[in-house]
DNA sequence: CCTACCGATCGGTAGG
DNA sequence: CCTACCGATCGGTAGG
């Protein structure tokens, strides 16, 4: 190994500490609200001292969340492309966005809620794949439906409720210490077979 | 009517204005975001004009956030206090969630996403509101389950999830042109029954 | 309701 | 990796 490849390891170590650093103030304040002051601070640097890791305040907030995206993406590929019958793909899904959830909270929120704060282009490209990603698992819910297994309720409401029904554990209020384990399994039991007793 | 109130009709109306047209500015970009000058231009006025009107960009944020949540809260009293049964209540809680959502999306998002940029003093006091909102749903889906109408589920889990399952009608992206009635009823369906299809 | 303006803070750069 | 600093923009006020 090289003095140089040494030095770009440790630059992109400091690159990473940077952005998950970034990725809690976004989550806790917003990315509009969080300054670079405020950043450099919590890793221990001058402001100006970042941008000797970084380009500028929009990267990180592109790179967190392609990044996610792009791991939802290949999270979703593996499922789909899976033997599994459509109810355990179902399954699959709610248990890769927990657990995802769980591992980078942070990372969640801020693909949930900052991705409107990217810059215009890479914001309409992070949409395309969001639409992407919400159509193949509108196929799903679809084919379930048509081969008996699903009820046929509107699918585009269904997938609307159900994506966002799995749109709380990445915050603050975890319930009680549950390990991912379970809420897998309760969410599962309440978007699968409803709130009501079965007859 | 005296000159004087003739006055402050116009000023609230004025008032009025400038808080629908911030509703909709803090939902496009968030409330750190929308600068005071903008929101001017968007009611035809300078930007210091504003402050004839309102005390601060503050005090927008609090009377959006303040007055959805006593809309909440009193739809709330009216349906629990109501004779039905624990199934009717709980779909007049999403007939009112989602009705809240078609007339005032504007609203209603900032609401569900810009709250955490409140005054810190207002901001835990409209936690504490919204942990009581919660609560009281909460004792309802453990009725519905002491009773026998429920599944017998982890209530929080169960609770976040509906809550969560709710969020989507304010957004963009409204399933073609459906009627609110409509969506009440195929959320209810999917919510109380879940996806798959009953034995 | 506007013009003129304030101090503070922003993201980012130069230069070493 | 820091000091020193830039132009731009922020929320808000004075005074009329």
């Amino acid at each position: 190994m090289t003095e140089g490849s040494k030095t770009e390891l440790k630059n992109a170590q400091v690159k990473l500490k940077i952005k998950l650093a970034a990725a809690r103030l976004f989550q806790e304040q917003g990315f509009p609200a969080t300054s670079m002051r405020e950043l450099a601070q919590k890793v221990g640097l001058e402001a100006s001292s970042l941008y000797n890791y970084i380009k500028s305040k929009d990267e990180l907030l592109i790179e967190i969340c392609t990044q996610h995206s792009q791991t939802f993406m290949r999270g979703l590929d593996e499922v789909l492309d899976s033997s599994a019958s459509i109810e355990q793909k179902l399954t699959a899904i709610i248990e890769q966005h927990v657990i995802l959830a769980f591992n980078d909270p942070s990372i969640v929120t801020v693909f949930n809620d900052e991705w409107k704060h990217l810059p215009l282009e890479v914001k309409s490209e992070f949409i395309k794949q969001r639409k992407h990603y919400e159509n193949r698992i509108l196929k799903l819910l679809e084919s379930g439906m048509e081969e008996g297994t699903f009820q046929k309720l509107d699918p585009k409401i269904c997938l609307y409720s159900f994506l966002s029904a799995l749109k709380w554990v990445h915050y603050g209020y975890k319930p009680d210490k549950l390990d991912p384990k379970t809420v897998v399994k309760q969410i599962s039991e309440f978007l699968l077979k409803g709130l009501m007793i079965r007859p």
